[in-house]
DNA sequence: AATGAATGAGAATTCATTCAT
DNA sequence: AATGAATGAATTCTCATTCAT
């Protein structure tokens, strides 16, 4: 009569906490099974390793973004301007009420170089927003333009989320996001 | 033919490089040392800790921006838009030949909040960069505009130098930079 | 066929015979870690750090004093010469048995001015004993002279201890011991 | 033209306070030279190794003790009890002063067992010690008891010094020194 | 599934010692 | 003699991972 203390997904989403707060390296298995009420080796029922475990923490991330952010410049019912403003509007949210940046961002610095499996998952999520901003600004800048565009919308949100994170401050985040609706007529 | 002897500033070279490469955990000693020509304990004779090893490091890369880029703000032979245009285009030579992007910036994501006495030096870092985009652009812009404008060209900055790194492709961060330069008419 | 699982109890019997025998530097948590069949960082398991176990040791020793030695001082039903016949007798027991002599003695003067807080466990120690010994010696010695027995009999023994582990004879510090007992009529 | 900055004899003498402060593995080369004024590397132009400065720290204090207080025994100007005193009198005047007790006594708990050569250099000096003061005590109280009691006096001495370190206070050690002298009438 | 003891590789750091200058 | 850089072995401690219960 096994007992069930947690599931992957609550493991995950407290990873997710732990390691955007202090990173891959720092963040020990004993810590994520404590925070998880669970001693370290129990975490291996569910994940084969932290380096899998951290996988899903950004292939999780990664699929919020997509069913809930992403999508939205898909949409058929919305202008252009109205789905960069839903995007925005989404995606500040999320970052907000974030307390540790975000751990694409900070995974992409930390790890990138020394973990090509992760990578790749970075990479991915990154170049679909880009893609997804670049869908939205088509219709109104033209291919080329769309694409410079989306490219520097991503690149100022991570910039600013680093800059709220280290300065503990989201007021610019906060502004950035308002730029970045005004492209947009 | 002189014994070259390992000083305190061909360490630091070495383990910048090291540490924007691979980040602050994944470089041990023993990389560094052995990067160095060194044997991992050798180093501590120059340095007491990693931790002060990577405080100089910050230190080291800190000065060099003070000396040669943001001293270009409070210069009185430059037309602003000329501060400008000279401000980014040496920030730009310096990250585009960077092998691993920003170390503030990265050690800002990986060990600030593990790391206070880094965090401390990052944070300085980060807003001598602010305050010397602000004084360039006050004059056209205004105080208030000035400083939000600034953080933003800081944060675009980052969050690009972060794309160029992950996608090794350095042409998002040069198409930023001529969007900076645009700001001054 | 149980498995024998190494606990702490067993880790602290090891090691107080290690301290005692090689000393607290000389003794290293591998030495340690061989000598209970476990390799050095399982130790980590059940102490902290290699102060914490040695805290214990000292713990785990000043506890058999408290239990069958110091508390012969307060019994009801011995008289004073036959509390201190006892004591003495106990307390030689415990020190011929002994492999390296008197391991609160051996670190009081190799690491109590480098650790407080072991410091603290091996004064209160001494002072326990000699607070023993007086409370035996009061009713024939009085308050003032009491005190100071009780203080050159724990000199004594520590004293005697030393030579003994040095010399590698038991013979002087059998002869301290009748010495002791014939201090009341 | 060399630079002398210092000789043997104080290296020794700084080396003595800091080893009976310390104890031998908590004081490093480092730390012996700093105090001399010296780079650790440069102790080794007067002495080979730690060990054999170790040895030469305690033949001093052997020597100084050959020559002013075991001598005394040996003196045929005194009487057996005007001996003793003077006796008394130099060892607690020693001990006094002294600022972490007994080096000889430190080092016989502390790493007699791991070093044979410190070990005889050990031996012989508390029984150099125990000869004199059985030579004092013969022609009283005869060979046996004499030698019995001479051992109990060194005995009781490096007990009351142990505690004396440890509480940081005299006063014990000092009582002790008045019972000794009352065992010759 | 959970535990907790154990592993073993490897991390930072220390330190006696050596050696070219 | 003195220096200070370098060595290399050893030490404490960490941590992802395994496994019997």
């Amino acid at each position: 009569m096994p007992i069930i203390k947690t599931d992957k997904k609550s493991i995950i989403k407290v990873s997710i906490h732990l390691f955007k707060v202090n990173g891959y390296s720092s963040t020990t298995m004993a810590t994520i099974g404590k925070a998880c009420g669970l001693m370290k080796g129990s975490i291996y029922h569910h994940f084969n390793s932290k380096e899998e475990l951290a996988l899903a923490c950004l292939k999780y991330i990664h699929e919020y973004f997509k069913n809930d952010i992403f999508s939205i410049a898909y949409r058929q019912d919305l202008s252009p301007k109205d789905k960069l403003i839903l995007f925005t509007k989404k995606v500040n949210a999320y970052f907000m009420k974030s307390d540790g940046g975000c751990l694409l961002g900070n995974f992409a610095l930390e790890i990138s170089n020394t973990n090509p499996l992760l990578k790749d998952e970075i990479i991915t999520y990154f170049q679909s927003w880009e893609a997804a901003l670049e869908c939205i600004l088509i219709p109104d800048l033209g291919k080329e333009r769309a694409k410079a565009q989306a490219n520097q919308i991503v690149s100022a949100t991570q910039g600013s989320i680093l800059l709220m994170r280290l300065y503990n401050d989201p007021t610019p985040f906060t502004i950035q996001n308002d730029t970045i609706v005004k492209l947009l007529p």
